[in-house]
DNA sequence: CATACCTGTCATGTA
DNA sequence: CCTACATGACAGGTA
């Protein structure tokens, strides 16, 4: 329970953060005070909202903003609330090592460049940024870059309807937040708060580096009317974006150690592109990343993270009401309409959502984004002209990142969900089939149900208490030790025949060798031998005795066999006689002085002395050592049945228990698919309603078929150009399956 | 009587 | 080469 209300706590710093960074005043502990502690934590730096990390280490700091209730910024409440059912959602999530980072959006007060160059979509970043981004690896990425832009646009499974229509929310609700979600891997999660942190600073190293990107333009909310402060300097139209997502949703801790190179793997949101194939009512122009059917070469472990992570969420979420109402765009949305910017209209090409501004957040972004704000206005001014020429700086800067084409609309490239490349296969994109998996899935647990977990059991202690053909076996007649088949005929021979033989040899013994006779000579010799003693412990020497056939009625196939696996075992003293073997009654015939259990039994060494103390005809040697060989051969075929037996019973039960293993892997699968799904529709959910918040210069949402965000390695979301998108994400597309080289 | 199974035996190979 | 062992194949016995 601490470790969750810490969580919940985390949450809420992070959605306070985000509110404030969308200038919505919250004061969470009024909202929050039944489930929650109080929340003092307020990140009132603007550094914070670029450092990710520091969310954790703002608490004490909050001096509890709040929204009054009559607010004007009433509807900015009740998105809070819902991002905060969100929010704490995130922080039930189950899933170990899952992590689920906010984003941050941050107005960038200096650096407004006027949008020049139309139409060729917002560039968010001048290309010096990114270069300076991406620093010496500019060049290799800006190679990749270039060639996956076009391909990775039609791997881009577009699922989420188009978001054209459903934006609503005038106000972009971007907030920071980072959620972990296993509770029971906390250190992992330190872990990757650490990395955040790593991230977030070498994030606040960029603008020193020379990203020039940022556009502080803030936005203007057009639909509402409310009146953004401006505090775009200088009157300005760049809409400089300055968003921080740091929606980190896939990173988790990878096993794989992969993470050190997360920043470029985050492609699986990436490549969640919204279809325009989604249901009208749906938004189609807004992609979500996790809703495309292919997958970023991003690590599995973390998607599947992430999945739960989603699942959770899913599970936990609240305020459905609520949200519903305030998600749900009326037909008809505004939206539609203020997507449609003039192709000549100025677009602040500097905007990124690393740094995008939103224009609810306007006025207090200063308090928040410090940083951006002394961010050289150079930048600004320098446009740089997202059109695909400049792709190469771009790469630099969305190289680290897979998700460019993650935001992708379907509109731009009708192929993204349809063409999920063959060439670059989604690592989950087999797990994506549920409906084939459910049925596999079925076929298993039926075969799975179908085996009788008792006779598994049975079967294994069995395999336990009669492991098996080795000699050592108490129950193996090999197991006598010739020592003791020497020493003396009451030694637990294996073979009846010697035990039978026993009584037997004495009389031969007695009556001295026999002229050697064939084994056709010997037959039927058993009339011919006399009443032979009857030996209390005959009944040891039952052979066989591993093969106690109420054993094996654990055995389905077996039940059915009713023979008597005792082999030679005398039913009764008197019989004892009939239970001679063939070589006993020829020992007897031939009067072999001594017991075949000697004969067989004995080491070479003893079985030679034996021999050399009698006087015996070569017919008598030779049957001695047609004796011996028999009989150590039968107790060979014997083991060797038995070996034969058990191995079958071992795969048997090995089959057995890969069967449960694979219905309960399938089992999982299902699971973590049906997760995915709902991930992917969360993030979704998320993505178009941070898209649809944000605004450009002229406080007109974007189109989401010209714009998508992309979200980067280091947990910002940068508002991009759909064709620098596409091509990021093809591009990203790419990387996996060289690495995988 | 046919069949399936058990068991012993042989031949062969291996160590 | 001998010995011990393993194993496939065969055959006899049995139910």
């Amino acid at each position: 329970m601490l470790s969750l209300k810490k969580y919940l706590t985390e949450g809420l710093l992070q959605f306070t953060i985000l509110l404030s960074l969308i200038g919505v005043r919250v004061d969470v502990d009024t909202y929050l005070t039944s489930q929650l502690p109080p929340l003092r934590e307020i990140i009132l730096g603007p550094s914070s909202a670029y450092t990710q990390t520091q969310f954790h280490n703002l608490r004490n700091t909050l001096d509890g903003y709040g929204i009054h209730p009559k607010s004007i910024d009433l509807d900015n409440y009740f998105t809070a609330r819902r991002l905060l059912s969100q929010v704490r959602a995130l922080d039930r999530l189950q899933v170990p090592t899952t992590e689920v980072s906010a984003w941050l959006v941050h107005r960038d007060p200096e650096g407004s460049v006027s949008g020049s160059q139309p139409s060729s979509g917002l560039a968010l970043e001048s290309s010096s940024g990114l270069q300076d981004v991406t620093g010496p690896d500019n060049g290799v990425r800006e190679s990749e870059t270039e060639q996956g832009f076009s391909e990775d646009l039609e791997d881009l499974g577009a699922v989420a309807p188009p978001v054209s229509g459903d934006l609503t929310k005038e106000d972009i609700d971007l907030g920071a937040g980072r959620e972990i979600f296993d509770y029971s891997h906390r250190q992992k999660e330190q872990d990757v708060d650490k990395e955040l942190q790593d991230g977030v600073e070498q994030e606040d190293t960029w603008p020193g580096e020379g990203e020039e990107v940022l556009a502080p333009n803030l936005l203007v909310d057009g639909e509402t009317g409310e009146s953004f402060p401006a505090q775009v300097p200088g009157g300005e139209n760049q809409t400089a974006l300055s968003l921080e997502l740091c929606l980190r949703l896939l990173e988790a801790t990878c096993p794989f150690g992969e993470n050190a190179e997360f920043p470029a793997d985050i492609s699986s949101l990436t490549e969640a592109v919204p279809s325009e194939s989604e249901p009208p009512g749906l938004q189609n122009n807004l992609l979500s990343p996790l809703l495309t059917g292919t997958e970023s070469p991003f690590d599995l472990e973390q998607q599947w993270q992430d999945l739960m992570s989603i699942m959770e969420m899913q599970a936990m979420e609240v305020n459905t009401s609520t949200n519903e109402i305030l998600y749900n765009n009326p037909p008809g949305d505004p939206l539609s309409t203020n997507y449609s910017l003039a192709p000549n209209t100025p677009i602040n090409q500097n905007v990124s959502l690393h740094q995008a501004s939103l224009g609810g957040c306007s006025q207090d972004f200063s308090l928040f984004s410090p940083e951006v704000e002394s961010l050289p206005v150079a930048s600004s001014s320098t446009l740089l002209p997202l059109v695909p020429s400049n792709s190469t700086s771009l790469n630099s800067t969305f190289g680290s990142t897979n998700l460019t084409g993650l935001f992708f609309p379907p509109q731009l490239n009708g192929t993204a969900n349809d063409t999920a490349g063959p060439e670059l296969p989604d690592p989950l994109g087999g797990l994506l089939d549920e409906a084939m998996l459910d049925e596999i899935s079925l076929m298993d647990l039926a075969i799975e149900e179908g085996f009788n977990s008792v006779q598994a059991s049975q079967l294994k202690e069995e395999f336990d208490s009669d492991s098996g053909l080795s000699l050592d076996s108490s129950h193996s007649p090999s197991s006598l030790s010739s020592s003791e088949g020497s020493s003396s005929s009451s030694s637990s021979s294996s073979s009846s025949s010697s035990s039978a033989s026993s009584s037997a040899s004495s009389s031969f013994s007695e009556e001295g060798a026999v002229g050697y006779s064939s084994d056709s000579e010997t037959l039927d010799l058993e009339e011919v031998e006399g009443a032979v003693g009857y030996q209390p412990e005959y009944s040891k020497f039952c052979r066989m005795s591993y093969q106690d056939p109420s054993q094996l009625s654990c055995l389905p196939y077996l039940e059915h066999v009713g023979h008597n696996h005792t082999y030679n075992m005398a039913p009764s003293a008197l019989d004892s006689d009939k239970q001679m073997s063939r070589d006993e009654h020829r020992a007897r015939a031939m009067k072999i002085p001594f017991t075949n259990d000697k004969i067989i039994n004995l080491p070479v060494e003893e079985f030679n002395e034996l021999l050399s103390k009698y006087q015996l005809s070569e017919a008598q040697l030779s049957l001695i050592r047609d004796i011996r060989r028999r009989g150590k051969n039968k107790m060979a075929a014997q083991n060797c049945r038995k070996r034969k037996l058990d191995t079958i019973l071992n795969l048997k039960r090995d089959v057995e228990d890969l069967q449960r293993d694979k219905a309960r892997l399938l089992r999982e699968k299902v699971e973590f698919l049906r997760s995915l799904r709902q991930m992917k529709q969360k993030v979704q959910s998320l993505y178009q309603e941070v898209f649809g918040r944000l605004r450009d210069e002229n406080g007109r949402p974007y189109s989401p078929s010209q714009y998508a965000l992309q979200y980067a390695g280091d947990g910002s979301v940068l508002l991009i150009p759909r064709t620098l998108a596409d091509q990021q994400a093809r591009r990203q597309e790419r990387k996996p399956k060289d690495r995988r080289k």
